[in-house]
DNA sequence: GTCGTTGCAAAGCGTTTGCAGCCTA
DNA sequence: TAGGCTGCAAACGCTTTGCAACGAC
């Protein structure tokens, strides 16, 4: 049976606190905070069991480590600022995906990923 | 200067004859083809070499190793065969991204990916 | 007290780098 | 012949795993 550590208990804050894909060493730093002393394989641990219960989603961006986000949002997708690397979501969907299909395939899934800059470094820069 | 060897002309020829992103490992299967012995981090050496020259483009899709294409072929996206992990190239492209960008964020690029069956797999299963 | 959980350190794994010898120009 | 290129093996960075101690229930 799960048990409710300082660390799980840490982790899970450091999504509810911050409502947005975050990476293991955004997690680790913001769980250190209230841990300190936390262990990266803590993290990586919890993190899986997370995933495993369905408590948290797997965001897999290109060319980068997964991000972990809050289970049940619905369908949406995400904004990377190239400026401070952070994750944002993206809640409106272009449907018009499925005219891209080549003739023969099957389209079970899509991904947008949009990039840029965020509203908070278009604004400093 | 810049030397043609047997390695890195297989490693081109590897591109040109399946014209398709090739992930590393597709590359050192197909070029030990030609060069027997062909050492892995000579595949690295040159892939990474031809895209600084620009003869190659690199291609970023979540979740896995980079994956390398000829360069030159304009705006397009890409579809991921979920049943071979082979990526093939979508020419077209829906073009209303542009309404999911939230306010304030600045849209610099976007990235559509899809995912499914490719033609092949689709007709086996 | 049990046994899930933790921190540390070692092991994995894909990618990069150092180096001596090779081979293209 | 010079120096870019290669293969091997070691180094690297991130992630996972083994293990003994810890602590939630």
């Amino acid at each position: 049976m799960e048990r409710n550590t300082r660390q799980r208990g840490a982790i899970r804050r450091a999504f509810q606190r911050t409502n947005r894909p975050l990476g293991t060493d955004e997690v680790l730093e913001l769980a250190r905070g209230e841990v300190n002393g936390l262990g990266i394989a803590t993290v990586y641990r919890n993190i899986r069991t997370l995933v495993d219960e369905g408590w948290l989603d797997t965001v897999q961006l290109p060319g980068g480590s997964p991000r972990y986000e809050l289970r049940g949002k619905g369908h949406h997708h995400h904004f990377h600022c190239s400026h401070c690397d952070r994750v944002f979501d993206v809640t409106s969907c272009s449907g018009s995906v499925h005219t891209m299909v080549p003739p023969g395939f099957v389209l079970e899934r899509h991904l947008i990923v949009l990039g840029g800059l965020c509203a908070e470094c278009a604004a400093i820069t």
